[in-house]
DNA sequence: AGCCATGCACCG
DNA sequence: CGGTGCATGGCT
């Protein structure tokens, strides 16, 4: 059994925005949520660094990162996932293309991605207000 | 809520 | 000095 999560990429996702992001944003719907680790919620910026693997086998470090400054003063209050640089360029990923992330049993992380395309909603696929959708959560 | 942007620190 | 990522703010 496998959870996973998908994301179609914005243009600022991939960095074609001239924006030295190297990350996406997660949106703090619970069930995406779920995917990830749970990061505390009383210290500022709470991070982890997570590994994903690809198709080749090659492993990617990518960071999951709470930004919730709002709590401390700021106005930040939202979850990214950093540190992508490397994977979108060594797959030439673009704005349209869709990020998928899995969790398999054991813990093990898999990313996988697809080019542009037109989301096909079939029955079991939950399609969430966002580029995001549940794949496959296991509860 | 989500996407767009940027000043600065760090590092090769 | 140029690329990268952190942290933070802005815009819609």
């Amino acid at each position: 059994m496998i959870s996973a999560i998908s994301k179609v990429l914005s243009a600022n996702d991939t960095g074609e925005t001239g924006a030295h992001q190297a990350g996406i944003l997660v949106p703090k719907d619970p069930t995406i949520l779920s995917f990830f680790p749970t990061l505390p919620t009383d210290v500022k910026n709470p991070r982890i660094h997570l590994y994903f693997r690809d198709d080749e086998g090659s492993q990617w470090e990518f960071a999951f990162i709470y930004y919730n400054n709002r709590q401390f003063g700021g106005t930040r209050n939202e979850y990214r996932l950093t540190r992508m640089t490397p994977f979108i360029n060594s797959n030439g990923l673009h704005e349209g293309d869709e990020l998928i992330l899995e969790k398999h049993d054991g813990g093990v992380r898999t990313v996988r991605f697809k080019r542009r395309h037109t989301p096909v909603v079939t029955d079991g696929v939950l399609t969430l207000g966002t580029a995001w959708k549940v794949v496959g959560i296991e509860k």
